[in-house]
DNA sequence: CGCCCTATTGAGATTCATCAACTGCGGTGG
DNA sequence: CCACCGCAGTTGATGAATCTCAATAGGGCG
């Protein structure tokens, strides 16, 4: 699996949607190099001296932080097309690790910098950037500060639908364990399974397999998120 | 009450300490005017349209989300010195609101987006100040997903210290509500009080009012907060 | 002086976590 | 080729942490 990585990878990302925030970013573009990431590999990890920027170009990743006694917190996921790390200087504040296996393209940060200070085009680009992963983080602690489990849940697969979707097909495909989604959407496995379980019971999702969903009733599946 | 405006305002910041992020935006400066704001006033709501980018100056202000049937969130606390809303054109992602008697400045955002553009040095610095904004937003992630009662206000206590301490004492001035607290922290008032009561009762903290806090056992605090 | 709002404390209810058992699938090796 | 192992996922029973409801106290402001 996975050898197409010049043509294919544009097909899970946004493609032919609505211009992103990305596409400000042209002239860095040629500083890149890919290289093939495994399944559970670090990208990086919390505390190290951040030397690269990173996008996504096929497979996913999570971010997360851990507890002093092994308690893990995942911020966000990403797919190909997201740009990680996308900022100057600095130490991680989290880890960055394989989902499935990937191809990741990275960029040397004192490369970016000097560009960034260069042009005030690419310095907005990473402050829009910065400001979609703050707002999006600002709702994810709504999630986890004030939803219940199935509006978690329902929250989580709506999100993941509006991002990974815009090709037809209510089919959404989560690369991510049950464990992963747990630990985004601060539960337990066992929660998660529960409540994906009632959905199906009630005909608001279809599950043919753990890494897929199919939304069967998209009203039903928003009003049970809340927002 | 609160006639310092001019030479008061940095008492509640981070007086003698290092130098700020928010130092590099000296060329903003002369563009800003003062305004005094109300106790529960907002500075602005969530999905109005950013005009401004603000900085308290004195008082204290609260940015929050709410779900349709009146769920609140509390994402961040701001204090005299903090930037807000200190990203180009875009929406509010949240509503500002004053939590006490404020002095805030404003600058409008059309010179802020020129000066920008302009100077990479202020670019770079409005990058940081979102990059740091996300950072904290990430480790707020970690408490509401995964951390118990006692741990999220622990945590609370001891983030509040080291952001409105730097002056000796182990004297904390909370200017928020319980209810403010437990909409941060994703509790409710009962349960922080609670709490509150049993950290008092266990001589981890000392409470005088409901809005001060002594803290009698750091060490204690600080385990109890994990991490 | 009295009212309203914040805070505290108690008792009972509820949600979700924990513990445990079982299934199914993929890989590995006899 | 098949048996076995290990991990992800599911489901059930039980329990604990936190919420909800309720009552009371205290402080600031009109």
């Amino acid at each position: 699996m996975l050898q197409m990585v010049g043509s294919g990878a544009a097909k899970g990302a946004v493609a032919g949607m609505a211009p992103t925030i990305e596409d400000g970013f042209a002239p860095i573009e040629p500083l890149g190099t890919n290289f093939r990431l495994d399944r559970d590999r670090a990208l990086f990890r919390e505390g190290d001296k951040a030397a690269f920027c990173y996008k996504i170009i096929a497979g996913a990743v999570r971010i997360s932080k851990l507890t002093a006694d092994g308690r893990r917190q995942i911020a966000d996921f990403f797919l190909p097309g997201d740009l990680i790390s996308f900022d100057l200087g600095g130490i991680h504040s989290c880890t960055a690790e394989a989902i499935v296996e990937c191809v990741v393209r990275r960029y040397p940060k004192p490369q970016i910098e000097r560009i960034a200070a260069e042009s005030p085009r690419v310095a907005r680009h990473m402050l829009a950037l910065a400001q979609d992963r703050l707002a999006s983080a600002q709702t994810q602690m709504m999630v986890l500060g004030r939803k219940t489990a199935t509006e978690r849940i329902a929250t989580f697969l709506v999100a993941q639908a509006a991002r990974a979707d815009a090709r037809g097909g209510r089919n959404l495909r989560l690369p991510m364990t049950r464990i992963d989604i747990a630990d985004h959407l601060g539960l337990t496995v066992e929660t998660v399974s529960r409540i994906f379980s009632r959905l199906k019971r009630d005909r608001v999702i279809d599950v043919p397999d753990a890494h897929n969903v199919v939304i069967r009733d998209w009203n039903q599946l928003e009003d049970r998120a809340d927002m």
